[in-house]
DNA sequence: CATGGTCGTTCGGTATAGTCGAACGAGATC
DNA sequence: GATCTCGTTCGACTATACCGAACGACCATG
């Protein structure tokens, strides 16, 4: 937040400044703006108008809210990524026979963020659309570590300056982190009960054909459910046949399109 | 897009147009925005730059990316709308019950926007996340129009000055739209086939206890589904339940809040 | 009915900072 | 190794974003 480096449009660092509290604070006034970001009102609707006029931002009844707009961008992106297109279909039939809740995540650098849901039931850990957690944290990521590592066929946790040994950083937790994943390796998929419910997740690395690791899939399953035991098989047959659709979707568009690299984040 | 009035702050305008550039033409270089939208290359760096730094766009391999930002800011926004928390467990239910495709409208002025969406099959007509239609086009639309009407009790078509009377201006199609809003009333869905495939589309509206419609509630079932019939009676009962929970919500979050008046743009 | 308070909006002066063109360096292509 | 293209940096100019003050509306309160 604080300039880390001297870039420039101080202007719209503002502008955005301001959406971002809007979006906090559920829509606000512009003074309760202007006070809580020290700025002076004049300068805070002029923004306001701008963003109101560019439809970022809606104005009734002398309240500013974030318009849908933001969902309507954020939306296209991700229906137009090859991971979602892949795993649409499957997500829908994973969901529908574990009846369970099934997320997917896109990888991007060292994190994890949550792009799409499908299933629903009361009580579930929250998540929300396009949230975005550090690979360290919630299955998700170690199983995309994991997966990550096996790719480069060395060990992961002492082995290259890679993403992974961020994960093991301390030496005590090495044993530990190893352990898992190679539970995970063996398995081909994690699990992870809840703390505080007893729910089960079920997480499973998305990689393409070159072993570049792309997202992870996940479904959820109640602790009385039915068949626990068959969500974890029925979640590597979904990956499987999403890493499938994956991969043909590169190679039809490999010819000539490098404007759609797709962000493979690999470094 | 062209100052309809005098705002100010250009410059937001500018980092605006060049975001959603960058939407568009998923990601584009330096040259290739300075270019097209008629500014210099310095110009457009400095922009993106910011950009970059604000987490709005991601700068990998000499190309700019629209982040998953958008798509986070956006979600919260839905997440934490009444009309989502009301839907979701129906959304559910419904396209498991009816193996369709659940999708969720939210009614901002005289358009509907499609916030959430349950259920995959392949070949359904798409519709994006945050796609924002005018309320006169598919289904989702007039059905909340009809319900404007008899919420206010008399007829909409040469009623009052309303929304709804902009979707009857022109005087020879009276006839054609008060007898589909008769319909819509008479069953108190409306249903749509699809004039490529053979999709048929149930749409109902979802009002508050005042009268109010927040949104319309939509289920399509493909053409050779098991029980077409059944898809309407099921979405009626979808329809009332979330109601029930909606006006509940409203009960409960009625004490002092003014900020929370979730923009009914009754206008 | 009057009045003090709050809020949103408008207006013009001033200095900040966003814009532009030119120049530099890296990378690819033939 | 030469030439083109692209991304980036730098400095000067001036457009323009910022601010404070003032105005009008709207609610409470006396």
């Amino acid at each position: 937040m604080t300039e880390p480096s001297r870039n420039r449009v101080g202007t719209t660092e503002k502008s955005l400044t301001i959406l971002e509290f809007l979006q906090r604070e559920d829509g606000a006034g512009v003074t309760e703006v202007a006070t809580a970001l020290e700025m002076s009102k004049s300068t805070v609707h002029s923004h306001l108008t701008t963003l109101v006029d560019c439809g970022y931002v809606t104005h009734h009844d002398k309240q500013y809210h974030v318009s849908t707009k933001l969902l309507r961008l954020g939306g296209r992106l991700r229906d137009q990524s090859p991971l979602y297109q892949a795993a649409r279909i499957e997500m829908k039939s994973l969901a529908a026979e574990t009846d369970g809740v099934v997320r997917l995540y896109l990888k991007e650098g060292d994190d994890a963020t949550m792009i799409a849901q499908e299933g629903y039931y009361p009580g579930i850990p929250e998540r929300h659309l396009g949230e975005r957690t550090p690979l360290t944290e919630s299955i998700a990521g170690p199983v995309m570590l994991a997966e990550h590592g096996r790719s480069d066929g060395g060990d992961v946790v002492d082995g290259a300056p890679d993403d992974a040994a961020e994960a093991a950083d301390s030496p005590q937790v090495d044993d530990e982190v190893r352990d898992r994943f190679a539970r995970i390796h063996r398995r081909g998929y994690a699990v992870e009960t809840s703390s505080t419910s007893s729910d089960r997740t079920f997480a499973g690395a998305l990689s393409r054909r070159d072993g570049a690791v792309m997202g992870a899939l996940t479904v959820t399953v109640p602790g009385d459910a039915a068949s626990p035991l068959s969500a974890g098989d029925r979640l590597l047959e979904a990956v499987e046949r999403v890493e499938l659709s994956l991969t043909s979707w590169y190679d039809s568009h490999a010819t000539f399109s490098p404007k759609h690299s797709w962000h493979v984040h690999s470094h």
